[in-house]
DNA sequence: AGCTTAATTAACGAATAAGTGAAATAGATG
DNA sequence: CATCTATTTCACTTATTCGTTAATTAAGCT
């Protein structure tokens, strides 16, 4: 998938192991040790997700002695936010065109699950 | 990749064509074909992004006679924002923890490209 | 009925993603 | 210096994704 920066973004945070990384990461800094700790994968792949959340400015690493200490980025998160926003008006009720109009009644549909 | 639903919802907007068809749809309903015209790829390849894109709740898809009219549905991309937001106080300056103070300055780093 | 239009499904190939264990790198320590 | 600890890179496997063309389904039109 030739990826764009937003594109970047939304990849990496498909993955719910990555997600869990940020949510941890959100709590304070951490060591790539006490990020991997709570998974059953192996540290191999947990420093892939890193290289992947790190790639999509997620994440940055710093050096402390032999290990990683990783922090949040909010910059890529603001965008996200940003990219989000544009869309804003399909579901703040205010909007009155007939398109969000309809997509509201839609929502009967099915929303039976999550 | 064993998906939850943001994680579907994620990976719905990882695709740059995916993307562009929600914007698309951002400005008004579209039959398949619509939506498949500025595109180079192929019919199937559409029904495909369609088919995710309806997975992810992001569209909905009315039938009207031989054509599929698509609709934005914002349901899901509200539920995206309100995960982005519980990552605001990170880019949000009146924050001043530690961390957050750290990866503010961290922006410096490398804002070169994009 | 037979043809056209709209869209999807089927079958396949190439590229990518996510995991593994083994080896390599780099810093800290006895 | 030899070893331990932390993390990454390598080589490989398996599954998924994205695209293709050909075939199918379904509705409309003459």
């Amino acid at each position: 998938m030739m990826m764009d920066s937003l594109g970047n973004t939304f990849t990496a945070l498909a993955d719910p192991t990555r997600r869990a990384i940020l949510a941890r990461l959100a709590k304070g800094s951490a060591t790539v040790g006490e990020l991997a700790a709570p998974f059953v994968i192996s540290a191999p792949a947990i420093s892939r997700h890193l290289k992947i959340l790190e790639e999509a400015k997620l994440i940055r690493r710093e050096v402390e002695a032999q290990r990683r200490r990783c922090h949040l980025r909010p910059e890529a998160l603001k965008r996200l936010s940003d990219w989000v926003d544009t869309y804003r008006q399909f579901w703040s009720q205010r909007l009155d065109s007939l398109e969000t109009y309809l997509d509201t009644h839609a929502q009967q549909e099915d929303q039976s699950h999550e």
